[in-house]
DNA sequence: CGGATGTCAGTTCAACTGAAATCC
DNA sequence: CGGATTTCAGTTGAACTGACATCC
């Protein structure tokens, strides 16, 4: 846990990258500086959600796919349907299905549409440790403090773009 | 790999959410989409700048820490200092170092002003090696695509209250 | 002494690659 | 058949905890 600076360390990089590379674009520093935060933003939430689903023995990952499962008609998708939603490697649905399967959250069963396929559905246990976590999550604003919702949208649409143009939808 | 989607993931879970928890402060699906657009905008900005950064033979975290080097005076700075500045857990910044220090990017000397610290200390070759991979990110401009320089500034002004919030800075 | 600095051993987790089996 | 689905084995990287030696 490093300690509190008296001085935000991005805006200082920000200004170093000016100095030493002058004769770039506007567009780069703000890019640096925009990267960066969103570095830093992740660290931050990631450990602030999971320590609060510590009590449930789950982390954000396998979380997103409960939820998931529980918004979904039967309770059941598709392992290759989570890793679509996701935007996550097939190797890595199978870990997170594994998990949730070992927990009791979750059960595998074959797909009857499809012979290759298989189904992950969600177990009673599984929703009620979804519906008990969401809860905690809504009480908190998933980490995000008191920011106002016009902030909280401009993150939304501002990403948006990022991920359309990544090419995670259409 | 995931596939492309027809749709917005991230959309169409905030309705989900809306449609199963219709009581809730809209700041609360604000907070979801938001928190969620910066856990997908992460990964898909650091395998980018990882891809970018491959033929150096280093990660992004360990770039960071050698351009913190390359702008301090001398190309020196206490390991303590690396994990302030990174806002990173002391033995991260150990294994940082082992690795640029492996590569023959920095090098350890002893901090002759204080005798229980060690500090790190960029070699030529690891200025090079930050001087070229610098090159490449403002080339591609930190993977941000075409994105408006309004656009990245805002990312950074609303994550920086949040960095503050978490008490990175004062 | 208490506190800061850095390292070491070990763990967890996410994400990847390459290979393979199964079935449409 | 080619292609999709899923699993397995193994690797890498980030981040953590707890313990420890050293030195201010």
């Amino acid at each position: 846990m490093p300690k509190r600076l008296e001085f935000d360390p991005i805006q200082r990089a920000g200004e170093l990258w000016e100095q030493h590379w002058p004769d770039e674009d506007a567009g780069v520093y703000a890019s640096m500086r925009a990267v960066t935060s969103i570095m830093r933003a992740h660290q931050i939430l990631i450990a602030g959600l999971d320590a609060m689903l510590r009590p449930f023995g789950i982390t954000f990952r396998r979380y997103e796919a409960l939820v998931l499962l529980t918004y979904s008609q039967d309770g059941a998708l598709p392992l290759s349907k989570l890793g679509e939603r996701l935007q996550v490697h097939a190797t890595s649905v199978t870990n997170v299905v594994d998990r949730l399967e070992a927990a009791g959250l979750v059960t595998r069963t074959p797909n009857p549409r499809d012979g290759r396929g298989t189904l992950a559905v969600i177990t009673p246990a599984g929703r009620e440790v979804a519906r008990k976590a969401t809860e905690r999550f809504n009480e908190e604003r998933f980490g995000m403090g008191a920011m106002p919702k016009e902030d909280l949208d401009a993150l939304f649409t501002v990403l948006r773009d990022l991920r359309r143009d990544a090419g995670d939808f259409a």
